[in-house]
DNA sequence: CAAACATATAGAAAAAAACTATCGCTAAAT
DNA sequence: ATTTAGCGATAGTTTTTTTCTATATGTTTG
């Protein structure tokens, strides 16, 4: 196997038409080049170069070969200069994993100032559910993680960044509390929907209706909190939304009722994972603090910001 | 600088997700890996993998330079196989030489079976005045030359191809000689056009004009057989004209007079020359018999082959 | 808590690359 | 005709690089 020198060894012979013009040129004695171009001709099975009395010129096959050795050169010297422009870490692209029930409605919010703060960093999003998340980003299919995932291994860092409450919602035509903030004890006996149980969401609903002496309906078994909602004003039972849910996408108060429920006390925790000793966790850290900066400046009514 | 193989070792490792698995897959020991990849790592400027206890996985750089490492690579091996294609000789292109005044009539009958028997060679043709050809092919622009050139320096390797007689021309209205020869004696005082004194023929001309009184006309400096026929046509002169030429161009009898010199002794010959000490020269010799057999065998009513 | 399995490291050995000195040859200058 | 200058090739030595062996270090797993 050759090596890059022999091909710029190659090019600069070429180029100079004398050993000894080519050496002083790079630096190196002539010797070195008769021996290395001779190995590169041994390489490639070819005679490159006619060394006649007064100068070395290519052959018809070296004549053919440069080009090719050339156009090598040079996309070596592009992968080393696109390695420089990558080691500044935002020039990269990092595969981000988020679960379905906050990505569509965190996101919006976030990437256009990240994209704002980092110009040439692409953030490849794939949404999952929170166990995969977890193993995705511990396998390495996922170098960042937003979701709500409360505990980790050691090989994995985790940031806490914002508290999300859910709302309770219900029909219009159904009055579950009279007030804006609906207590615990008014939920006793009602039907609850929630996602399936994949879902840290669903963890919540389901302590939440132990605790009340509600009933969690398993007729829905999926992900979408847009097809909740839906089930919700059909009046198939009530269902917890989070809050930044609700923000996004209830816009019609008229279709569907929203309420927090009182004491604050049910939400969900989202953090920010990744591999403890990532080689570019440096990076990461300045994403985080980044995106808790937008998290405070632009969702604070609607979250609570942690950490 | 870094080395090929640093390159295949970054793939390898990417591929294999492991140190020890790619090191026995290249059949080098894991140590070599730790300290190469270190060493390329070094190079870009960058951390290609994440040293983790269960695998070795990409880092985002890593994932972005892997595939321009492998297209460097699949280059690299491109490279190696065209080589070894040229390497068969009748596979690469080679520039040859020839004068105006044999190239547009000679090519026409050998290229088609040089391509019939080498498919893949390639022959660059240009033109140029016999001074320069030889003058070409020392310093390299011409891999080889077809032409009506003597004598050579020891550097050169010359080998007589054929003979070409030339033709007297005349207007069809002038009457040189009355039998199809014309003798020498013939030509006495008659007005002789040629091509520019860079052509062999011209020095050929030149010689039969001061053995037999005829007088060289100086008006064309040119170096166009065709132009030379007209003006032949237009009665500005006789001239002699090569035997090729005459076979190729000369079309209509009642335009013009075409008769041979009494004696055979009016000519120009024709050599194949090339470099001796060409990597390709075995070539050049199995290129060489090829035209003997295709002028012994398509031209010998016109030319006398030689050697 | 040890076994298994990963990478990292140190130092020796082997291989490759580069250097110095010199040769032989040709071409141009004397 | 001989010398001289300039070219690439070669031999042998030195330096640098690569690879190896042996071992360390750390993490996960039973």
């Amino acid at each position: 196997m050759a090596s890059l020198r022999q091909l710029e060894y190659f090019s600069a012979v070429a180029d100079a038409g004398s050993l000894r013009k080519a050496a002083q040129r790079l630096g190196v004695t002539q010797p070195t080049l008769t021996v290395q171009l001779r190995a590169l001709e041994e390489i490639l099975g070819v005679v490159l170069f006619e060394r006649t009395r007064n100068a070395t010129l290519l052959t018809p096959a070296g004549r053919e070969l440069l080009p090719e050795a050339l156009a090598l050169l040079s996309q070596w010297r592009n992968i080393v200069e696109s390695a420089h422009l990558i080691s500044s870490h935002s020039h990269s692209t990092y595969r981000l994993g988020v679960p379905q029930t906050l990505g569509p409605y965190l996101l919006p919010s976030l990437l256009p100032t990240l994209h704002q703060r980092f110009q040439r960093l692409r953030l490849h999003v794939r949404e999952e559910v929170p166990d995969m998340l977890l193993k995705g980003l511990e396998e390495g299919q996922f170098d960042i993680v937003i979701g709500p995932i409360a505990s980790v291994p050691d090989s994995i860092v985790r940031e806490p960044l914002f508290r999300e409450p859910l709302f309770l919602a219900s029909p219009v035509d159904m009055e579950v509390a009279p007030h804006t903030n609906v207590a615990e004890s008014d939920l006793s006996g009602l039907e609850i929907l929630a996602v399936d149980e994949r879902h840290t969401l669903r963890r919540e609903v389901e302590r939440i209706c132990e605790r009340t002496g509600a009933r969690l309906n398993s007729d829905y078994e999926g992900t979408s909190l847009d097809t909740l909602r839906q089930m919700v004003v059909m009046g198939m039972g009530l269902a917890f939304l989070p809050a930044l849910y609700v923000r996004s996408e209830i816009h019609r108060p008229e279709e569907l009722r929203v309420q927090p429920l009182q004491g604050g006390k049910l939400f969900r925790e989202h953090a920010f994972l990744y591999r403890r000793h990532a080689p570019s966790r440096h990076f990461y850290q300045e994403l985080q603090s980044q995106i808790r900066e937008v998290i405070t400046r632009d969702l604070s009514d609607t979250v609570i910001p942690l950490g």
